[in-house]
DNA sequence: TATATCTATCGTAATATTGCGATTAATTAT
DNA sequence: ATAATTAATCGCAATATTACGATAGATATA
């Protein structure tokens, strides 16, 4: 036990889960939107934007990057990370259609 | 460690991604949909319509009750559960604008 | 080549989550 | 009063998450 169980669940739930779960977490919260205003492609100093350390900033932008939130290209000796803007707008379009259907009652 | 650091971050980046923790389970998810759906404040047959136990599908309702969600009344021997409008309209605000403000660049 | 910088990953520890069965507490029905 | 139903809670186990320091690998610079 422990773990979820995702087979019960219908593909769209889980992929609304999924991306809940990203933003389940204030440091990735304040890192997405610290990539958003900082308008170039922002690399590694959001490590010393987040009060946090290296490896578990490293952590979170992974797990941004696994619902596809992020991505990171390289870029000489750092990473520049991006905002996908496109599974930002699927985010935004399940969630408000999750709302809708939500808040009819 | 093992405890996420939320004195660290703003009341409302803690809240987003409270209200997100709340969706990141799609047993949480499909509580709220079925909820949605059965007009009439659906009680405990949350537990037959999930394909969970009794004391997880308990465990999940208290979760969406911690944010605000949900709520439940006392009706005879059974508990009536209901969405809290209020609230899924404060998630969907906090959401729409997150995203509003992440999707800029 | 050697050194510095950057970031991912490993290892570890603490805590949280998910899930279940069993029990408890409360209410309703007999 | 007793039995049945409902839902919360307890206890337990397995796994996940959060966080850090240390290390490793890659690329730039001296």
């Amino acid at each position: 036990m422990g773990t979820t169980k995702k087979e019960l669940f219908t593909g769209e739930q889980n992929r609304l889960a999924g991306l809940a779960k990203a933003l389940a977490h204030p440091a990735r919260v304040a890192i997405l939107q610290y990539l958003a205003v900082s308008n170039k492609c922002v690399c590694g100093d959001i490590v010393d934007e987040l009060p946090l350390s290296q490896s578990t900033v490293s952590q979170h932008l992974k797990e941004l990057k696994k619902v596809g939130l992020i991505h990171g290209d390289i870029e000489g000796t750092s990473i520049c990370y991006c905002i996908n803007p496109k599974v930002i707008e699927e985010a935004r379009l399940i969630l408000g259609k999750f709302f809708t259907k939500i808040n009819c009652c």
